[in-house]
DNA sequence: TTTTATCCAACAACGTGTCGTATGTTTTTA
DNA sequence: TAAAAACATACGACACGTTGTTGGATAAAA
């Protein structure tokens, strides 16, 4: 048997559990060591065996949440299936919602957007032509700002209970992103 | 004399800076009440006198850097002029670039940015034609996902040095807008 | 002088991180 | 197969630092 190792899983995520419900409400600040290990009925000197402080177990969850290159289909940018950021981030969206929609919210962690458009950009700017009009520093502004309003527009939509059909908000982004943009960025000069 | 508001309004603003130079280099969890009397050479329990707690100050600063409704420049959105909402960034964010680059960066505050757009969405949608072909809801949205995109860019440049001209930014800016979404927020149906 | 306000020193309560130990599990040995 | 050794997990207790409050000292304003 390996007993011993399931036991570290569970009680690891118990802990990540217990954390996560009193972040889901609170700021981060005011949740102590002792609230999480009460919560998850551990003596608060356990907490100490699997993390190093509150923090750490923030950043533990985000790093399962941040997609690996490989782990993301590949894209490619034409003009008719353009919602192409969109769609990625619906799936992720959709995917870790629970998590996503706390950690890009107001209570958040405004480094967690920024992971997560780090782990994004390359994948976008694989299906970007090399050589287009514009140079690799303008292309990175380009992908800050697409990456900015998507996850913008997602997060406004979870905040808001998705008053609005998927099918729209998609063909909102559409107009949003224009077809003009994606003929200069596919331009091969 | 009014030594008295003098003194008031002077020991409020040493506290102010002693805290803004320690949030500009630690995360705000790890700054103490101690550092920050210490750094402004007040005893610590002067500090109760004039804020409740560290995150008191940091709001307390936030509320200034809101620009209120009456303070913003009136907006016309034509198709020459659509860099628009940047131009208005560019100047809130020269403005107090000190404080704006913290604050909506990686160890800044989420719900700055939302009070930031949620400020000048009014602004925007006095310039958006009443009838235009979408609904108060998908202009919300829309603005939404323009606000992020700016605030995101505008970020992203501060936090690169600039490494852009202005002229350059903005040309990038109006190509990410594109003018087919202007014609359709101006259209009157 | 009286009143008002700023600033400070001291206090109790709380949270933090660490260390030694007990308990239960896995592995080794007889 | 059973006892013993080695290991890991969870706990209680400790010293330390931070918090927020209260009562008093000092200086300005009335």
């Amino acid at each position: 048997m390996l007993k011993q190792k399931e036991i570290t899983m569970q009680t690891r995520q118990n802990l990540i559990d217990a954390f996560w419900s009193l972040y889901r409400v609170c700021r981060i600040e005011s949740i102590t060591i002792k609230e999480i290990t009460q919560k998850a009925g551990y003596n608060r000197g356990t907490f100490y065996e699997y993390f190093t402080d509150v923090y750490d177990v923030l950043h533990q969850i985000e790093d399962t949440l941040i997609p690996r290159i490989d782990e993301l289909p590949p894209i490619q940018l034409t003009e008719k299936q353009l919602g192409m950021p969109l769609d990625l981030f619906l799936d992720l969206y959709e995917k870790n919602s629970k998590y996503y929609s706390i950690l890009l919210g107001d209570n958040g962690d405004p480094a967690f957007a920024t992971k997560l458009k780090n782990a994004t950009k390359p994948i976008l700017l694989e299906a970007f032509n090399r050589n287009s009009v514009y140079t690799d520093t303008e292309l990175d502004y380009i992908l800050e700002y697409i990456l900015s309003a998507m996850i913008g527009i997602m997060s406004h939509w979870f905040a808001r209970d998705k008053d609005l059909p998927v099918t729209r908000l998609i063909e909102l982004v559409h107009d949003l992103m224009g077809t003009s943009l994606i003929q200069r960025i596919q331009s091969t000069e």
